[in-house]
DNA sequence: CTGAAAGCGCTAACAC
DNA sequence: GTGTTAGCGCTTTCAG
């Protein structure tokens, strides 16, 4: 055991144990109509025995395409990413194309980096969400010029043109919001990301919107920025916390900033939904298991992903004619045991 | 716009413009000794002018070797795993390999598939957790016949010699349910995944040691096969729930097994922790904002992912010394809401 | 139907 | 220091 580090054998080996030329090989192994099927099924059958497993770097090398996509995001374990790649993944598998992965840990310049070596490895097209730092685009016109297609998804760059696929931000957040001001709210905070990011920019933008349309003021001390993660929801509550004055009700950019603000409730003591309570955009499966279950805006993650991929699928297939497309998949209310005060009302 | 479908510039292009040779180029770009540093500086010079990036796929076939490693894990939208694979993508990283992921979907058609692509892309290594009904080892013997180094992690083949990286899922079963029996309860069934797989089979066994341990009877009917995930766990509830002699507290063998539990309970009317309780392994960082939050196992994913990729990384650089090695990392016990019966007793 | 020749873009010897 | 010569393993013309 151990003795067979069997160099990987190649077209030439199994050429000369059929005393047939390499290209013969090659064609019989692709199934390529030039050869006949009694030359196909020896070849397929020593290939087999002999254990012959392609070369494909030499292969794209030679057919100059690597069928190959390289897919970045700013974080895996995050329901919605996870989510999204998931069905990135199998729609790639299904148009026989594989996925190289790359996690920018919402740093850009991970995110510069990762780009760069994804187009090295000439991947023909890329998948993008981008962090929520990214405020540099150079890179993607980089990509652009170079005549790579790029799909951004959720996360995209704002200011130029892009293919995309997104969410309806700004209208959920809007709906959102009108949700919870009909139930009964009337001092609304938001914990907003970053307004850098479209989703950050959009999702305010929408909690804007629905305030002034409901005539209640904008306060400019109750929208706090600072990211998209659990700490960024965390540290925002706490923040908030040391003042007198507490909403009744706080919108958070995204699930995990919901769950810091769970976490720093908590240590404070504070009772979620009776001291304040919570609504937040998107998340996952997990809402309805919540103590108490949130009220949120559902994203649809897989959709998002699946109709990222079919995207680039086509502009990689109609390089000429394609033109620059966005789409927009809605969000949908999911109602959870927060932002429950009108029931309250009804019951006394 | 759009015009400059710039074909990608190679060496050749960067040498006839200084007026020197391919080579010259190729080693001034990677910092090669031999080459003076005016040419080098000269030559990054006109690189970075012409945006020339470096064809990997060339690259790696001259230099037979491809700086990338593959992934294949059962599923990615489960917080083990995306936290697993988060931190292997960091550590290769900062080895600078690329990760080719795939995603089998508990399906071991796909995984064989997965496997064979990335074989055929000539990754220098392979990071796998099988799929759980994964029963044909073939692929990985044919792997090893290969000499591409494995490393398995979480979920891993029994009775082949491999390495791996796993937790103490016998053992860690024993102490949670130890600790169950200690808080008091007897009637203690188990949702258990599948017994073909290491984590269903150790984590079974845990639990017989445990219950005989404690003198406690292991009643065949409470002990239900079925898989690892929401649906397994749903189904299984279910099935239990008809008979009228429900047990007092569920073993779950992972913790998506448990959320089907929390999902069939609350469609039956039947309230955890009073009517009947859970406990289960593994899971991640959403326990604690459960309703109840729950008393589980905590596998330490992150760990895991980077000792996989360290021992993988161990044998890419000493083939030849290398030895068999298998990694065991404890989980711990974190108690939550459920499981809390020795209170109940306590308060009376 | 089959094969000989050329080359994908790069790197590794070895000379100069 | 720099360049020449040979490939890496495969596919694509284009003759036979």
């Amino acid at each position: 055991m151990g003795a067979t580090k069997n160099k990987n054998i190649t077209l030439d080996d199994i050429a000369r144990r059929l005393k047939v030329s390499k290209v013969t090989v090659s064609k019989a192994l692709r199934d390529h109509p030039d050869i006949s099927s009694t030359t196909k099924r020896e070849v397929q059958s020593i290939a087999a025995k002999l254990g012959y497993v392609p070369n494909l770097i030499a292969r794209n090398l030679s057919a100059k395409s690597s069928r190959t996509i390289g897919l970045v995001v700013p974080k895996l374990a995050h329901h919605f990413f996870a989510t999204c790649i998931e069905s990135i993944c199998s729609a790639a598998n299904a148009s026989q194309y594989d996925i190289v992965m790359t996690v920018s840990q919402e740093n850009p310049e991970n995110e510069i980096k990762h780009i760069q070596t994804l187009l090295a490895m000439r991947v023909e097209g890329l998948l993008i969400s981008i962090t929520g730092n990214t405020t540099d685009y150079s890179v993607f016109k980089d990509i652009k010029k170079r005549g790579v297609p790029v799909v951004f998804f959720d996360r995209i760059p704002v200011g130029i043109e892009t293919n995309h696929v997104i969410t309806d931000d700004r209208a959920a957040a809007v709906r959102l919001i009108e949700f919870v001001i009909q139930a009964g709210y009337r001092k609304i905070a938001h914990f907003a990301g970053y307004s850098h990011t479209n989703i950050g920019y959009e999702r305010q933008a929408g909690f804007r919107q629905a305030l002034t349309a409901g005539n209640l003021p904008i306060r400019a001390e109750w929208i706090i920025e600072g990211g998209f993660g659990e700490q960024a929801g965390y540290d925002a509550f706490k923040k908030l916390a040391v003042r007198k004055d507490l909403p009744e009700m706080i919108f958070a950019v995204t699930f995990p900033v919901a769950l810091g603000i769970f976490e720093a409730a908590r240590e404070l003591g504070l009772k979620i939904p009776d001291d304040v309570d919570v609504v937040c955009f998107g998340g996952g499966q997990f809402h309805r298991y919540l103590s108490p279950a949130l009220t949120f805006m559902n994203q649809p993650a897989s959709d998002i992903g699946e109709q990222a991929f079919n995207l680039l699928l086509e502009e990689l297939r109609a390089p000429e004619t394609y033109a620059q497309k966005g789409i927009v998949i809605p969000s949908q209310l999911v109602i959870g045991e927060t932002c429950r005060k009108i029931k309250v009302y009804n019951k006394k």
